[in-house]
DNA sequence: CGCCACCGATGACATCTGTCATGGGTGCAC
DNA sequence: GTGCACCCATGACAGATGTCATCGGTGGCG
C-alpha cells in the first residue's frame, strides 16, 4: 500500500485528486493539507511514502517545498502535478530530486501510474514536456536580471522597481536592457512574460 | 438521477472531478469533453441535465459557453467552477443565467451539492464571492477604453495597439490615459490587470 | 433643439524608457 | 596578475508614453 500526502491549495481540486486515486486499490491518501508548512508537518507526522505537490502555490512554491521535503525526508519521493508545465521549472524539479513531473493536461489515469513509479524510485516526466525542456537551454540571465524582471512581470514601473531592490533607477534600466536583449524582447514586459513562460522566474 | 456534462480542458482535472462526482449516487456523468465546440456538440447529443464548465479554457470563455448552451438548450442548467472568482465574471455569468459559481477553492463536498441546486432551478453562489462582486461597483470603463485595455494585457506598445485596432497611437494613448485615471492606475500595464481583476477584461 | 456621452483625432509638453558608452568595484579562474 | 563576469552607477540621447486642451462627428434623451 502506498500511502500519500496531497498538497493543493485549491480545495476542490484536491479532493477531486484524492477521489481520484482513492480509486487504485494500492493508494491510500492518508492526508490533504493546502499549503507548504501544513506539508511540511504532516509529513514529519505521517511519513508517506510519496507527497504529490501541486506546483502553483500562494506562498510558497513547489518547487521549494520539494527541495524542503527531500532535505528534511528524503524517503518521500515527490511528484509535482502542473498546470503550465514551463521547461526551466521541470529542470529545477528534477535537480531538486523529484521523481515524478505531470502536467495537468495528462490523462487521469497516469497519475497514478506516476505515483508508482515514483514510490518504486523510478523517475517519470511527461515525454512532450522533457522533449521540450531539451531544446530550451540553460537560462542566460544573470541573479540581478531575473530579480528586475520579476518585479517588472505586473507592470511595475522602473522607479518602482528601484525603490524595492534598492537600486538606482538606471542600474535597473541596464539590467531590464540586457535582459531585454537576450530574450530578444522589444519591452520589458516581454522579457518577463517570456522569462517566466521558460520557467526562468 | 442528475446527467451531467463535465467541460474542462485539464485532462487529469476533469478525471479528478468526474470521479469525485461519481461518487455521488444521484449524480451520473454522462460525457467529459475538453472544449466549448465538443461541449456544444455533446450536449446537443446527450441533453444532459446540468453542465459544469471550468471557467479557464483557451479559446472559449466559460461565460461564452454558458451563453451559448443556455441558448441552444434552455432546459440545460449550467454550474461554473472558477479559478480566480473575479467579481465581474461573476455578475455577467449570472446574466447569462448561470445557476451555479463555485470557487475552487471551496470544499470539495460542496460542488456535488450545488450540482443538485442547479439541477432544481435554484441558483447557489459562493458567498464569499457573492459580497465581493457586490463591494465592486458597475464597470466604468467604455468598449473601447476595454479594448485598448486587452491589447494592452501582455505589454504591446502603443503603436501595435493602434495598429491591432485601427486607430491612430494618439487615440490609443487617450483611451489609455482615461481608463488608466479611472482605474487610479500609474501605468498601462497596472490598470490593464486592475481591470482584468475585476473581471471586467 | 440643446445637452451629454462616446468616438476619433491632433498638437504640445513633461516624463519615462531603452540604448549606449563609460567608469569603478568585487571575486573567480587560468 | 590578468582576464573575465558580474555588480552598481552615471550621463547622454532618441523615441515612447502619459497628460492636457481642443476639435469635429454621431447618437441618445429630455
Amino acid at each position: 500500500m502506498i500511502r500519500l500526502l496531497l498538497v493543493d491549495d485549491e480545495h476542490l481540486i484536491r479532493g477531486a485528486v484524492a477521489a481520484l486515486l482513492a480509486l487504485e486499490p494500492d493508494i491510500d491518501v492518508v492526508a490533504q493539507v493546502a499549503d507548504g508548512p501544513a506539508a511540511l508537518s504532516a509529513a514529519r507526522a505521517l511519513r508517506p511514502d510519496v507527497a504529490v505537490l501541486d506546483l502553483e502555490m500562494p506562498g510558497m512554491d513547489g518547487v521549494s517545498l520539494a527541495e524542503a521535503l527531500r532535505a528534511e525526508l528524503p524517503d518521500t519521493r515527490v511528484v509535482i502535478v502542473t498546470r503550465h508545465a514551463r521547461p526551466g521549472v521541470l529542470r529545477r524539479a528534477l535537480s531538486a530530486g523529484v521523481l515524478g513531473f505531470v502536467p495537468k493536461t495528462a490523462q487521469a489515469q497516469s497519475l497514478a501510474d506516476v505515483v508508482r513509479q515514483a514510490h518504486a524510485g523510478r523517475r517519470y516526466v511527461d515525454p512532450g514536456l522533457a522533449t521540450e525542456a531539451l531544446l530550451v537551454g540553460e537560462c542566460p540571465l544573470t541573479p540581478r536580471e531575473l530579480d528586475v524582471l520579476r518585479e517588472a512581470r505586473d507592470g511595475a514601473a522602473v522607479s518602482a522597481i528601484a525603490r524595492k531592490l534598492n537600486l538606482s533607477a538606471g542600474t535597473v534600466r541596464n539590467y531590464l536592457s540586457s535582459a531585454m536583449s537576450k530574450l530578444d524582447a522589444e519591452t520589458r514586459f516581454e522579457a518577463a512574460r517570456r522569462a517566466w513562460e521558460l520557467g526562468w522566474l
